[in-house]
DNA sequence: TAGGCCATCTGGTCCT
DNA sequence: AGGACCAGATGGCCTA
């Protein structure tokens, strides 16, 4: 990144205040280094220069008469050894910065399969993988058990060793609050395809509800791009010809899954697409809520948009979104 | 202003 | 020898 470099007139002051001494202490290399392309600037460096010159002479004065020193010899920095140096350096740097460039994107990837993804509100790396671990967890009992959590716990399986503003925005992602959830199964669901858009069963926002911290359900649904789970599946996907970096995921962000329940079915084994999942959640602005702007109550009716495992990942948004957004979603 | 988070540089270690 | 990986150090940015 460029950032490290952003004050020029700084990185050229540190350079030319370096490298008197060859390789003198960590932080004067490091000092000299940081200043980056500046420090291959050869009017930034005339100093150094002339100083390794003498060094070079001294070398040579060493050849002479003088009485050889005790002790490990060090070798001198010659100029043409400085030179390998940096250039080692440099390369050595470069590639660091590639590694660490294609942890951020993999750790990215994991970040848009997280339940709670905005590319405006981004999970701490710490963050994120402490709700990753979480939330394999979770999924690891939903397949155990057979059964999913009801929400608030459900939650409360997310949220577990996540600091309170990771927890708030969880909570607030997925619409439930850190407060017990009251329970109600009186509410009639809103038609499909009219009321209010989930992607995911557990991002779901009730009309007249508080925005996401992200901002609206659209902008969010904005981030999905299936194709569903191919590369959970596909082996092949996930090869790159370039480097080792990682690919870039074009899965789906999050994986459906119901906190209510698992994949509901009708008496026919067909799956049942109608059912909702009334509930109404309170929850009270609580220390550090306000993370994200999201600290209001809210009651809701939750519908039960769940993708049956039959049914295609396009199928299913077109179903819960409409066409509209399908074609948003399967561009 | 302190603290959290991050990018980068660096030298050491291990491996090929 | 050179690359990958790692952890420590450092400084910048942002927010409460």
């Amino acid at each position: 990144m460029t950032k490290t470099f952003a004050k020029p007139k700084e990185m050229a002051e540190l350079v030319s205040t370096q490298w008197v001494e060859g390789l003198g202490s960590k932080a004067e290399l490091k000092d000299e280094d940081r200043a980056g392309p500046f420090a291959l600037v050869p009017a930034l460096n005339e100093e150094h220069d002339s100083a390794e010159e003498e060094e070079e002479e001294e070398e040579e004065e060493e050849d002479g008469e003088k009485p050889k020193r005790r002790g490990p010899k060090k070798k001198k920095m010659t100029k043409a050894r400085l030179e390998r140096f940096r250039a080692r350096r440099v390369k050595a740097n470069a590639r660091e910065r590639t590694r660490m460039h294609g942890l951020n994107d993999a750790l990215d990837n994991l970040r848009r399969v997280m339940p709670c993804y905005s590319k405006t509100q981004k999970l701490s790396k710490i963050e994120t993988l402490r709700l990753a671990r979480n939330y394999i967890w979770a999924l690891s009992e939903v397949l155990e058990t057979g059964q999913t959590p009801e929400g608030k716990s459900f939650v409360e399986m997310l949220c577990k060793g996540l600091s309170q503003p990771t927890s708030n925005l969880v909570a607030g992602c997925l619409q439930l609050g850190p407060q017990p959830l009251l329970l109600e199964k009186h509410q009639e669901k809103p038609p499909l395809g009219e009321g209010p858009i989930s992607s995911h069963p557990f991002s779901y926002q009730s009309p007249g509800l508080p925005s996401p911290p992200y901002g609206t359900m659209e902008a969010h649904l904005l981030h999905l791009k299936p194709p569903a789970f191919k590369s959970l599946v596909d082996p092949s996907f996930g090869s790159h010809p370039q480097n080792c970096s990682t690919p870039p995921y074009e899965g789906p962000l999050t994986p459906p899954l119901s906190v209510s329940g698992n994949f509901s079915l009708k008496q026919d084994g067909s799956p049942d697409l109608e059912k909702s999942y009334p509930f109404v959640a309170h929850y009270p602005s609580v220390g550090l809520a306000g993370a994200h702007g999201h600290t209001s109550h809210f009651q809701g009716t939750v519908p039960r948009y769940e993708m049956p495992l039959d049914m295609s990942y396009e199928s299913y948004t077109h179903h819960v979104a409409g066409p509209g957004l399908s074609t948003i979603f399967n561009e």
